[in-house]
DNA sequence: GATGAATGAGTCTTCATTCAT
DNA sequence: TATGAATGAAGACTCATTCAT
C-alpha cells in the first residue's frame, strides 16, 4: 500500500504458506508438547494445540511421531538424558571437600532441574506411571538410578576422607534428595497457586536444606 | 464458610451433590472413583467403568453427582478431610518430649496416609493441579496447611523446651515433610516397577530419616 | 396452533428425541448399511451416512458393533446365511424330473438372490475379497460351497434318472450358475448406466439359459 | 471424439492427461496404479504407496495426473483399449469354420484378458460402477459392447453357414461369455485363498465349456 | 522435472452426558 | 431410584493434494 504498486508487480516474495525445516522441526515439537504435557498432563493434551503451538499443522506432527505415544515417549528420552549427561560432568570433575561438593551439587541440581520445566517431566511421569510403565521405568533407572549414583559418590567420598561421618549411604541419597526434588514438583503445581508470602525461596530453601544435611552428617569432633 | 469448605471447591450455592443419599452408595462410588483416579488420572479414567466398578449403571452416576469433575472433587473432599481431623485428634493430644512426639507422628502419618490409597490422591492433586487449580488450593490450603501447622507445633514446643536446637521452623516444617510424601507418592508410581531389592523399607525409610532428623535438630548441650 | 392451547398445557407427549429399540436395531443398521456398502464399497462409505440412513447417531452404531470392520462382516454373515437356508429347503424338497428341478432352481435363485439387493453382496465380496480374506473365504465356503452342492445333487440325479446325459458334474455346476451370478453382478453395476434397450431382461435370460443348458445336457435319444 | 474416446471419460476439452510425457513414466505409474487399484480398489489404494512401487516421489504423480480419479481414469483406459484391439485384429482375420474359430476366441480370450491382471480390470470396474458410472459406461461402450460385436458376428457366420443352428445371438453372446468373464474375476478374487484342489484348472474349464457350448449349439442334421 | 515436507479436510472412534423406560 | 440405550461433540489419525526447494 504504501509503494502504491500492484502486487503482481510486486517483486518481494509474500510469506510462504509453509517452510522447510525438516532437522529443526522435531526438537520444536518436543519442546511443544513438553509444556503442554507439562501443564495439562497426557490424555488432556490435545494435538491441535502443539501442533498450534509449535506453529506447523495437525498432520506435521505425524511426519515425525507415529502416535500421540510416540511422540509422548520422544519428549521424555530427548529431554532428560542429555541434560542429565551434562550435570553429570559438571560434577564429577570436581576433587573440594565434600561439605562444599555437596553445596555444588545440591545448587547446580536446582539450577539445572529444579528451576525448569524438567522439572515437569518429573510430576508428568509420576503421573503417568500407570498408563506408561515402561516409561516410568526408563526414567527410573536412567534418571533417578544414575543421579543417586552421582550423590552416593559424593557421600561416600565425604565418609572415606573423613568429612561425613558414617552414613547408610542409599537411605542418605533418597532422604537427601527428597527436599530438592519435592520442592521442585510443589513448584510446578501449586506456585502459580499460592500467595507469594506462603512459598519459602529456593535459594533460601536450599541454604536451610544444606546447613540441616550439613549439621547432621558432619563427622563429630 | 462455617463448616470449613473453602469457596472455591463449591462456588454454587446450592446444598453440595457430595451428600450421602439412600446409605452408602455415594461412599461406593466414590471409592471406586478413587481407586481408578489414582491409578491413571483424572482424564483417562472412564466413567464407565467407576460406575462398573462399584457394581452400578452409568447413568446412576448421574444420580449422585453432576459431572465428571464434581465426581472428582467429592472424592478429593470427602476422603481426605476426615481423615487428616482424625490424625490431627491423635497427635494433638500427648504430651511427651517432642523427639518423641515426632516419632510417632511420622510413624502415624506413614500409617494414615503414606501407605495407604490416600497417597495416591497426593499424586493425583499433584497431577492435575493444572487442569483443576481450585482443587489444588482446596488441597494445599485443607490439608498442606494444617499439615504443616500439626507438625510446626510439634518443633516449636520442642525449641520451647529446649529439647531442640533453635530451628527455622518453617523451613523444618517442609525439610522434614518431604522424605515422607516423596516416598509415598513414589510409591504410587514406583512400587510395582522396581524390582524389590532396590527398595528401601519404609520402616527402615522412616527411622533413618528419623535418626537423620533428630541427630541434626537436638540441642547441642 | 389449531386449538389454541400453549404448549405448557398441552398434555400430548412431543416426539421423544430417540426411542429404545434395542432389538430391532442391529437389523436396522446392517440394512443401513447393506445399501451404502453395496453401493459405494467399504473403504468409500462413511458410518455417518449408515447412521443416518438408519435414522440413529453415529455413536449408536458402536453400540452394537465394535468398528467398521465389525459392520462389514456382520452385514456378510447376518444377510447371507439365512436366505441360503431358506433356499436350500425350497429346493431340496421337489421330487420332480431334474430339467424341472433345474428350471425351479434357476428362477428361485434368480428370484432370491439375482434380482435382490443381496447380488450385491456378491459384488461386495468380490471387490473386497483383497482386503477381507477371511471373509472371502466364509463367503466361498458357507455360500459358494452350499449352493454348488445343491445344484451338484440336482445335476447328479438326473444323469442318475437318465435325464440327463452322462456329464462332468463339478464342471456343469460352474458353467450353468455363471450367467446367472454374471447377470446379478452386472445388474448392480451396470442397469442404472445402460440404456434399457440394451439390457436382455431376466425372464428371457433364464429362459434362454435354461434352453441352452437343458439342450445341452439332455441325454441323446 | 474423433479417435474414439467417449466424452464421458474425459468431459475437459484440455489435451488428456494421460499421454505419456518423458519416455515411459506415465507407463510406470500407470502399471503400479493398476497392481494396487485392482488389489484393493480406488479408496483404499493410498498414493504414496502407487509412487513407492513405481519408484518415484509422490508428488511425482502430480506431474502426470491431475488427481487419483485421473489416474484411475487413466489406468482404465490405457490398458485395456490397446488389448482390445490387439485382440479383435487376432480373430477378425480368420476365416476357419465357426466351431475352430470360437475355440480360439475362448483360447485366446482367456490368454489375453482372463488369466492376466486385466481381469482385475473388470473387477475393479464391477467394484466401482457405483462411484464412477463414467468409467463404467466407458467400459461398457468400448469394451463389452465390442468383444460381444466380435462374438456375435463368429456366431452369425457359424449360423450362416449352416455350422450352428439358428440362435439367439444375443443372449448366446452373453450366456457363452458369462462362465469365461466369472472365471476370470473369481481368479482374482478367490485363488490365492481357495485350496488349489478346489478350483478348476482353467484349460481344462474352457475345454469342457467348448464341449458344452458346442454340443448345444450345433446344427441337428 | 523431481522431490518430499507441509497441509487440512475428512473419518473413525471415544466417552461424558441425557433421557425414555 | 435405577437403568442403559442414545446422543453428539471432541479428538486421534489419514491421506489426497500443494508447493518451497
Amino acid at each position: 500500500m504504501a509503494d502504491g504498486l500492484p502486487r503482481a508487480l510486486d517483486s518481494a516474495p509474500r510469506a510462504p504458506r509453509w517452510e522447510r525445516r525438516k532437522e529443526s522441526r522435531p526438537a520444536e515439537l518436543i519442546a511443544a508438547a513438553l509444556d503442554l504435557f507439562v501443564e495439562r498432563g497426557f490424555a488432556a493434551t490435545r494435538l491441535d494445540e502443539v501442533a498450534a503451538r509449535a506453529g506447523v499443522s495437525k498432520g506435521t506432527l505425524y511426519l515425525y511421531f507415529d502416535s500421540k505415544e510416540d511422540l509422548f515417549k520422544a519428549v521424555i528420552r530427548e529431554t532428560i538424558v542429555p541434560l542429565l549427561s551434562n550435570f553429570q560432568r559438571s560434577i564429577e570433575g570436581v576433587d573440594d571437600p565434600a561439605p562444599q561438593v555437596l553445596t555444588q551439587f545440591f545448587e547446580l541440581w536446582w539450577e539445572r532441574f529444579g528451576s525448569t520445566r524438567l522439572a515437569g517431566i518429573a510430576k508428568l511421569i509420576i503421573s503417568e506411571a500407570g498408563n506408561f510403565p515402561e516409561i516410568a521405568l526408563f526414567f527410573q533407572q536412567e534418571v533417578i538410578v544414575r543421579n543417586d549414583a552421582l550423590l552416593a559418590g559424593i557421600i561416600q567420598r565425604g565418609i572415606d576422607r573423613g568429612e561425613f561421618r558414617p552414613l547408610d549411604v542409599r537411605a542418605a541419597c533418597h532422604l537427601w534428595m527428597a527436599p530438592l526434588v519435592l520442592k521442585a514438583i510443589w513448584s510446578q503445581s501449586f506456585d502459580t497457586l499460592c500467595p507469594a508470602e506462603d512459598r519459602l525461596d529456593p535459594a533460601q530453601f536450599i541454604a536451610a536444606h544444606l546447613e540441616f544435611v550439613l549439621s547432621s552428617a558432619r563427622a563429630a569432633g
